[in-house]
DNA sequence: CATTCTCCCTAGCATTTGTTGGGTTTCTGT
DNA sequence: ACAGAAACCCAACAAATGCTAGGGAGAATG
């Protein structure tokens, strides 16, 4: 009962996809799996690495990340509770990036073998993995654009748009405009491609214009969605969620 | 005969990622398609669109794209024969990105309800299409970064070593180090997230300085493969080609 | 309680990249 | 072969963002 549980948050998460029966949920339930803490800051996967399990975050927030020339680097997705977040590496068999905690993280370990033996009997698990490596991947190309063509101050918006929402898909009971965003401005610049002082003026100007008000220094409370999400050029249709699209945050 | 040999380089592309055998094979040989042929620069696929079939590039080059604010667009990948262009879409089911031709392509369009049947029946077709989207998301990672994190110059130099393994891999017969980039400055800029005057001008200074060589404005040459890579912060893991560590491009 | 460390914030200056505009070359279609 | 359209190239200037440096507040640590 106790551990069982732990896979909840992945059957929540696959339930976003695929409407799954309940052999399906019962095999993945059933899954082996190795709970583990990691610390605030700690590398959960290091790039080069072979992988051979998959990590589901249970709780708490972490980053991907690439190492690009002279130490610096690049942020390419967060994590919240439910994300598989390294399905992918787990598939290549060897990390071509890194994985680190942004704050403390729960996390269960699972074999990769053990979940190959899943999707091979349970196709509708095969196809909501997939699906979730491919929403992964639209996550991704949106984030090239946002890094690749939008001015500092879109990218930011955008950012904050996506953590909105995605908070949103696994907890739509909770506040959709209050949220604690667990990233100092460093970490933040890593994934906008730009620099810790630049993030501060962009933060610094969207609070003056009452776009999102901040409390405390972690958390964002959006102000005007329909103008924050116009000042980053979002549109949620990369992210595939299903259903619900007349939600007030969605508009 | 005539028709079954389009779907060739579907073929020779999913055994780089998965051994398949004889039934894997005919299987994917007896898909039904449609040949169709793309006049250079014409959409293929627009973003928002209800995807149905996806397209197998036989020859020519494309490219997928997003389109930002204000009618700017970020390029987020290239491809070029044998790749699975729009699987992505097809298995998210609506186009969150458009794709374009490049120059005049061949193209076979297939039923995505025809694939989702041979990757059911076929265990090894499933997980060589899966790793192949896998490898596409890998791909959009780096993109991240380089964009994101790299400097003019370390992006264009970058691009063009992604280019050059691509191809090598698909063509281990060809010049691995000469090729035709079927790109303008603009669509490079498009790619890199630059302006095409900067492109310009980066690709004036790598040619000034010897580290490539442009016989006719469309043609590369790679005069020194390893300053080129040093100069893009080139490493290949990220396109997790199998085999051939020991080649003379690949250092 | 003191100390250290991390993070936030600001200012001034430096640099990269973008913008505009116009000339030249190359390609394409007739 | 020619005309028109793309694509390439260049220079001067503008703007966005980066860099360096340092102060201050709050949180973790001993």
């Amino acid at each position: 009962m106790e551990n069982t549980s732990l896979l909840e948050p992945m059957l929540r998460k696959l339930r976003l996809w695929v409407d799954l029966d309940a052999s399906d949920e019962a095999a993945i339930l059933a899954l082996p799996f190795q709970p583990v803490t990691i610390a605030k800051q700690r590398a959960i996967v290091t790039e080069g690495d072979t992988v051979t399990h998959c990590w589901l975050l249970v709780s708490g927030y972490c980053v991907r990340y690439k190492m690009v020339f002279e130490g610096s680097r690049q942020i390419v997705s967060i994590h919240m509770m439910g994300d598989l977040v390294d399905l992918q590496n787990a598939l290549l068999g060897v990390a071509d990036h890194g994985v680190q905690a942004l704050t403390e993280c729960q996390l269960i370990k699972i074999p990769i073998a053990a979940i190959r033996k899943v999707i091979r009997a349970h196709p509708r698990v095969n196809d909501a993995m997939w699906y979730d490596t491919l929403v992964d991947a639209s996550i991704f190309r949106e984030w090239v654009a946002n890094v690749g063509r939008r001015p500092a101050r879109m990218r930011i918006a955008h950012l904050l748009c996506e953590f909105a929402l995605k908070l949103d898909a696994i907890n739509p009971a909770g506040n959709r405009l209050t949220y604690e965003l667990p990233m100092t401005q460093d970490q933040l610049a890593d994934a906008t491609g730009l620099t810790a002082v630049h993030v501060n003026r962009v933060l610094k100007s969207l609070t003056k214009e009452g776009l999102i008000e901040r409390a405390t220094s972690r958390s964002v409370v959006i102000g005007d969605w329909s103008r924050l999400a116009e000042a980053g050029d979002f549109n949620r249709r990369y992210l595939h969620l299903r259903g619900s699209p007349n939600r007030a945050l969605i508009q």
